[in-house]
DNA sequence: GCGTGATCATGG
DNA sequence: CCATGATCACGC
C-alpha cells in the first residue's frame, strides 16, 4: 500500500483528521504492516507508520518530510493525562560548521516552521495496536515561540561554534535542549574544542522539552 | 557509518 | 515521578 503525497496543504490536513480516533492497529492493519513483536526495540516505528499512511517523502534526509509543502510531521505520545510524554527530538547538531548560520537558514527553522502534530495515547496499560490516534495539530512558532527557539538555538550553537562541548548538558535551553543522539554512549563524531581542534565526542541532538510541546497542545 | 524515526532506563 | 543520558531499527 504506497500512499501519494499530499498535493496541498488542505489535502494533507484532511488525511491526518480522518486518522483521529483510529488505533495503530488499524493503521498498520491498512498500510500491510505487522506490529512489531518487540516495541521497546523498534522505538520509530509509529513515526514511520504516520509517515507511511500520510504519503511524507523525504525519508532520511534534514529535510520536513513533506517537502514540497514544508511541513515536518512529528507524533507526539501523551500521557493518560493528556500531556506529552516524552521530548521531541527535532535534528541533529551540527559539530563542524565553520561558518555562522542564520536561525532561518537552519535545519532546526526549517523543520519546526511548520509542524503536523500527531498526538496518541500512549497507555502502558494496552497493546499499541490498540492506542488511539488523537485529534492532529497543524502549527506554526508563535512570535513570542520563536523568539524563545531562536535564542536557545543561538546560544547552543555558539557554544557548540566555541568548542565548548564539555559545557553542554540537556538542563541548557529553555525550549530547545541539546541532548545525546546516537547508537550508543561510544559512538563518536567529529567535534571542535576550545583551541578551534578536531576531537572525537559523542553524537548530539535538538530536543523539544515537553513543556513546549505540552503548550502547543494547549495553547 | 550517519541521520531519521523516536523511546528506554536509571538516578535523584 | 521525571529529566537526563543512553539506546534501538531502518534506509541509503
Amino acid at each position: 500500500m504506497k500512499i501519494p503525497p499530499p498535493k496541498s496543504e488542505a489535502e494533507l490536513i484532511q488525511r491526518a483528521e480522518n486518522l483521529k480516533d483510529r488505533s495503530l492497529g488499524e493503521l498498520a492493519l491498512l498500510m500491510n504492516l505487522k506490529m512489531p513483536e518487540n516495541f521497546s526495540r523498534e522505538k520509530g516505528f509509529i513515526g514511520q507508520l504516520l509517515e507511511l499512511v500520510l504519503g511524507a517523502s523525504a525519508g532520511s534526509k534534514s529535510e520536513p518530510d513533506f517537502q514540497t509543502l514544508g511541513i515536518e510531521l512529528k507524533t507526539l505520545p501523551l500521557k493518560i493525562n493528556g500531556q506529552p510524554k516524552e521530548s521531541t527530538y527535532v535534528s541533529i547538531v551540527p559539530l563542524l560548521s565553520s561558518s555562522l548560520i542564520a536561525w532561518r537558514e537552519s535545519a532546526v527553522y526549517a523543520k519546526l516552521r511548520r509542524v503536523l502534530w500527531i498526538p496518541y495515547l500512549f497507555d502502558k496499560a494496552s497493546h499499541p495496536q490498540d492506542w488511539l490516534i488523537k485529534a492532529p495539530i497543524l502549527w506554526s512558532p508563535s512570535t513570542e515561540d520563536e523568539r524563545v527557539l531562536k535564542n536557545d538555538w543561538q546560544e547552543l550553537m555558539s557554544m557548540v561554534q566555541m568548542g565548548e562541548l564539555a559545557q553542554i548538558d540537556a538542563r541548557l535551553g529553555e525550549y530547545l535542549q541539546i541532548r545525546p543522539k546516537g547508537m550508543n554512549a561510544s559512538a563518536r563524531r567529529q567535534g571542535l574544542n576550545e583551541e578551534g581542534q578536531a576531537i572525537a565526542t559523542s553524537p548530539l541532538g535538538f530536543y523539544l522539552r515537553p513543556e513546549f510541546t505540552n503548550k502547543i497542545l494547549m495553547p
